[in-house]
RNA sequence: CUGGGUGUGGCGCAGUUUGGUAGCGUGCUUGAAUGGGGUUCAAGAGGUCGCAGGUUCAAUUCCUGUCACCCAGACCA
């Protein structure tokens, strides 16, 4: 490719709207346009590298026996009514309706595709199992889209479904897709990317995994233990909390006038947090009625947690018209609850001399004790883990870190097989339904974290196997050597991807361009080596920088090329 | 959806407070010089100031509405 001819304009200046590394190389590279919110347009060098991850992706997913598919974008509303999904997924799912008036939608997952057609196909034991799989446009009209190809609304996915008959064959499966996912990221060049456990959404099922790469700019927050190999999603970590032994002593009120919250709280008494108790008062979704969750003071209720026990949504008062509580001052003891749900965290289990709201305007209670003074008959776990918290495997301080999703997989049990009615039949002739996975992997996220994992202050610096080009060539004094460096590009290009700076501008400008443009390995021409017989040949990374003579460039290059990453 | 911010040549911005018909940098085109980290000089092209109404002799500027985009949160396979 001649340089002079990439379509594609690249920026010297950061564009306004982007804050994460990767969106604003792509942009001042020319690898992406926005059209829309989360709607992007990929120029070539973008595109070259979606396509090498893709031929990446399509090995290893071979590599475990799938077959590759394609399923419409566009799927009838119908196909989602049989899974229940048309009713259940919120305005993240496009819906519209073709001329005749029929309800339609755009995909956003594909599991009711995957079940619609493997229903017909695969109807005896001897087909089983099977993984069939797909890239393809996938869209999610999300809340809101950010940080360029990161969290979008249009975006490429690579999705797989297997098909099992035994709940065993699943998770044997399941492993092996986990170990083909690690591949694929480290192939790709991704290599701070860990496989976590994690809630299973809107998806159902037993069991899943994210394999999030680890950035201090993800969105996710991940809890892990350092020591023993306990690591998961912060919405389904747990972690043993410390408790400290405290003498039981007589309940008294205290005068706490305007004190709300619990920092406040413990400042104003001269106790530590965790020496007090916390209400906080949520509405359930499904009957609109009060949820006050009681927690100890120095930890926070996780409302995923929280929805789970309840088997609803909550959302968290905020308008205090009408509500019958002393707000900030709500607390366990001689609580009026009529008509109100009580919920108590694991980590008040046993508490003896804490602090809580006395239910009364400017009031608390000193030295309630848990066991003594309150009546309660269950204990959740409702707590978001904090950094520091003990593993409940090993014992040792968890820590949490950020991190991007990059792909999850699923065992889905018969959640779509069932609803959808499919069925095959057994060896004694019998029908039964069968037991699905899925697996997917955003392939633009992955292309945006390749960057974030592989940059320095100019611009990406791709892994061979990713990069748009493998080879660019800057022709330094044009009018000098641009004979010799038309020959060298042809030469190589019978066997590489190549690129050749031919636009005869300044140093500085190609150097900055090439560094944006991120190919491994580049060849510097110039008048003053080329006098000499020499080229210069650097890594993108700059770990190799050498001059040799113009004959050997290609043997050179080819030794360098191994070399790299 | 809630809160905040921004819309002015491809990109980055000034101008708006105090109305008088648009400017800078960069990029682009042409020419010349230069040639190891966005080099220099000269000559050009490119904007109904997001959109719609209103006020006014006159609106990029004031008022109203509306749309889009960005950030934080909510939300999120």
């Amino acid at each position: 490719m001649l340089l002079s001819k990439l379509l594609g304009e690249r920026y010297k200046e950061k564009p306004a709207d982007a804050f994460l590394t990767s969106h604003i190389f792509m942009l001042r590279g020319g690898y992406i346009r926005q059209v829309s919110n989360g709607i992007f347009s990929l120029l070539p060098p973008a595109l070259k590298t979606v396509h090498k991850i893709e031929k990446i992706i399509r090995e290893e997913m071979d590599g475990i026996d799938g077959q590759e598919v394609l399923f419409p974008v566009v799927l009838p509303a119908e196909l989602w009514q049989e899974s229940g999904r048309f009713e259940s997924v919120g305005s993240e799912l496009l819906r519209f309706k073709d001329r005749g008036g029929r309800d339609m939608l755009l995909g956003m997952t594909h599991e009711e595709a995957a079940v619609h057609l493997a229903r017909g196909e695969a109807k005896s034991y001897l087909k089983y199992p099977f993984m069939i799989y797909q890239i393809q446009t996938k869209f999610r009209d999300e809340p809101r889209s950010r940080a360029g190809l990161i969290r979008v609304r249009e975006f490429t996915m690579k999705d797989a479904y297997s098909f099992h008959i035994s709940q065993e064959d699943l998770e044997l499966y399941y492993q092996r897709c986990l170990d083909a996912y690690f591949r694929i990221f480290h192939r790709s060049g991704l290599k701070n990317v860990i496989s976590i456990l994690s809630d299973t959404g809107m998806m159902g099922g037993q069991k899943a995994h994210e394999f999030m790469y680890l950035s201090d700019d993800g969105e996710d927050s991940i809890i892990y233990c350092e020591n023993c190999d306990y690591k998961s999603n912060m919405d389904v970590a747990v972690s043993h909390i410390h408790k400290e032994e405290s003498q039981e002593q007589e309940i008294q009120e205290v005068h706490t006038p305007g004190i709300k919250d619990i920092a406040e709280l413990a400042k104003f008494l001269n106790i530590k947090e965790d020496q007090t108790m916390k209400a906080t008062v949520f509405f359930r979704k499904d009957n609109e009625k009060t949820v006050i969750a009681f927690i100890r003071g120095d930890l926070q209720v996780n409302e995923l947690k929280l929805e789970k026990h309840l088997g609803t949504e909550v959302f968290p008062l905020t308008d205090y018209e009408g509500i019958d509580l002393a707000i900030g001052f709500v607390g366990a003891y001689n609580l009026n609850a009529k008509n109100i749900q009580l919920v108590y965290d694991r980590s008040l289990e046993g508490e003896r001399n804490i602090v809580c709201g006395a239910n009364k305007k400017d009031y608390h209670l000193r030295a309630v004790s848990v066991e003594r003074d309150l009546n309660i008959d269950e204990f959740v776990d409702i707590a978001r883990v904090n950094h520091g918290e003990s593993c409940i495997h090993c014992g040792s301080p968890l820590k949490v870190s950020r991190g991007i999703e990059v792909g999850n997989i699923f065992q889905l049990g018969t959640k779509y097989s069932k609803a959808m009615g499919m069925e095959y039949m057994d060896e004694d002739g019998k029908l039964q339904t069968p037991i699905m996975g899925c697996y997917g992997i955003g392939v633009g996220r992955l292309l945006a974290c390749v960057i974030e994992d592989n940059h320095d202050d100019y611009g990406p610096i791709w892994p061979k196997a990713v990069a748009p080009w493998l080879i660019h060539i800057c022709m330094l004094n044009k009018s000098e050597v641009n004979d010799l460096g038309q020959k060298i590009y042809e030469e190589l290009s019978k066997d590489f991807e190549v690129l050749l700076d031919d636009r005869g501008m300044g140093a500085g400008a190609q150097f900055a361009d090439a560094d944006l443009l991120g190919a491994p390995v580049r060849i510097i021409l110039s008048k003053r080596n080329a006098a000499n017989g020499q080229a210069e040949i650097v890594t993108r990374d700059k770990s190799i920088k050498k001059l040799v003579p113009v004959s050997d460039v290609r043997k050179e290059v080819e030794a360098i090329l191994e070399l790299v990453n």
